[in-house]
DNA sequence: TTGAAAGCGCTAACAT
DNA sequence: ATGTTAGCGCTTTCAA
């Protein structure tokens, strides 16, 4: 574990190429208006002396800092066990880094958390912020509203009605539900049940909502709800069979709760996709084509969505401070991916 | 998506405390020497103008930076798929959060990123850095040496045979493979196999190392290649069923693997335990509670090892330059735990 | 105990 | 095209 070092400053590396320090901060900018020769000079220097730019200084002066937080509130353990996190912040990350950019991770648990992380955003340590809002009583969005933080939601805000100008990304979830309950009705299946995801966060909303839309008015019985795990699909299903001994398909609100609920199915003896077809959510592999049978289910590009919301947050960094046309939100279409179960 | 706005500096704050920077700065930064009628009065000020210190200014002088970075080198899908970095993660975060150290995340997917982070660690933008080296020949351990930035590394790095003086926390992997073959052997089990993790990982090659430790010379038929994969330990499982169609027990290297290993016994037609006792590692819950029959396995406490990182990081970073007695690495206790499975 | 002043390393006018 | 210079906002001697 060796020590830190004291590294070369520009200074330094002007001294050795023989040129001023506003020449060598030129060169190590991109080089623009700076003759060749001198180029050369200064970043074989650079070379030698192995300088790498000093950031606090640099963003004192610029006041950019090229950084974005990004911010996952999720006291459930939900993000431990659903890939959904992982895939975003992979998508997040590339798109950052391909822009120079770091990625600073603020992960909150509770009530205590919030305020810190206010005051972290608050504090100008980045230049925005990627933020995973996933409850409607979150207080978080408000307290980063006001920290005057250029944002990008994760998903749509649950204050947000459209008339609201906050920006996100988010894949079309009512639409997709509804592609999912037409398959099942094409399929000719009649009793066709939902169980939901938690009904405080949108994406589990909206899925709800497009189920109704295409099941008019639905027995209120084949509507359970649940939350968006494996085990809450367990009991969702085992709750449905009970109470709808004929219930003969079943879109569930996520793949985790798909899975569960094929869990149980076959515990009890009905086969997949003959008495009861299953369609899922999300389209995370290793869930959807490794469960037995393997799952049909809404497709979403998660990595894509975390890439977009990088991007428009970039974007609006980047394209100076005066508001040439704020960015507005995307809403990324879903496909449905037939396999076994349905 | 609001502009930030200028923030109000010292200055700002001291005009209106009516005293000079110097005190505010005291102030701010834990008002020691400073008379109790001041230090009020400033903290007011510092209310009233909600004054956030500027951290590049700060850094600009002090040379900390208050911020890690988590290196996480993963090639491979496993990451997305297994809840282990998230939780690793979840305790590093909360003991980083609980020293108001920032969590700079790095995620790497190839060499081309490997000279990125080595740069950014070299720049000294983070105080530290907490590495995941997971693969043997993996060049980033040596890029981050060589950055001169303190690092920890989680699990035992491939190159270090404990004569070196790499720091890293890790389980007793050995002692609990140990544990869990001793468990098999027991239960009056004879024919033992063990289905591998990827052994350019030292944790998978420890694991190996213990089953041999208390198989003495095991059939070498009864020793699978895996990668710590649901999918991998469907494979390695069936082969094993082909071979050695007598096996009366599996140690799987992790607990995904044991997964696949119970599924394609159940498929197969084996009877868990009856027929074949099996057992995991890592105890992660949403597995090794919901599988079927519940998985017995060797327990490590995964966010706790993530917690100690970033502890023995920052100790080393606190404790002044002088090598206070170099921190040593770490190595925490497993414990099997009995469920259905074994 | 408090204040004055000197930078930390860099960028961005402004001169040349 | 290149150099000079004035800060960015903060901490930290050093004096008072």
């Amino acid at each position: 574990m060796s020590e830190a070092v004291s590294r070369p400053t520009l200074e330094a590396v002007a001294a050795r190429a023989g040129v001023s320090r506003a020449t060598v901060s030129r060169v190590v900018n991109g080089g623009d208006g700076v003759r060749e020769p001198l180029v050369e000079r200064v970043r074989q220097a650079v070379e030698e002396l192995g300088y790498v730019p000093n950031q606090a200084a640099r963003s004192l002066v610029t006041k950019r800092h090229d950084a974005v937080a990004v911010v996952i509130a999720e006291p459930e353990t939900r993000i431990f066990t659903d890939p959904f996190f992982a895939l975003q912040l992979r998508g997040i990350s590339k798109e950052l880094t391909a822009h120079d950019n770091q990625l600073v991770l603020l992960l909150t648990e509770g009530r205590d958390d919030h305020t810190r992380v206010a005051r972290y955003l608050a504090g100008g340590h980045v230049d925005g912020a990627l933020v995973f809002s996933l409850h409607l009583d979150d207080p978080l969005p408000g307290l980063i509203e006001g920290a005057g933080v250029p944002t990008v939601f994760g998903g749509r805000p649950g204050w947000s009605d459209g008339s609201n100008s906050a920006v996100y990304v988010d894949c079309d979830n009512r639409g997709g539900a509804q592609d999912a309950v037409r398959h099942l009705v094409g399929l000719g299946r009649r009793r066709i049940a939902h169980i939901t995801g938690p009904l405080d966060q949108t994406s589990a909303a909206d899925r709800l909502q497009g189920y109704r839309d295409v099941m008019g008015e639905p027995d209120p019985r084949l509507v359970v709800l649940s939350d968006f795990t494996v085990g809450g699909g367990e009991r969702a299903m085992g709750e449905l069979l009970d109470r709808c001994p004929d219930v003969d398909a079943v879109f569930a609100a996520n793949d985790l709760t798909a899975l569960g609920a094929l869990r149980v199915l076959r515990e009890r003896g009905r086969r997949v996709p003959e008495d009861v077809a299953v369609i899922g959510f999300d389209d995370v592999l290793p869930v959807t084509e490794q469960s037995a049978p393997s799952l049909t289910t809404v497709r979403q590009d998660i990595e894509e969505m975390g890439r977009l919301m990088a991007r428009l947050l970039l974007r609006a960094l980047t394209r100076g401070k005066p508001a040439t046309g704020a960015p507005s939100s995307l809403i990324l279409p879903t496909t449905l991916v037939r396999r076994a179960s349905a």
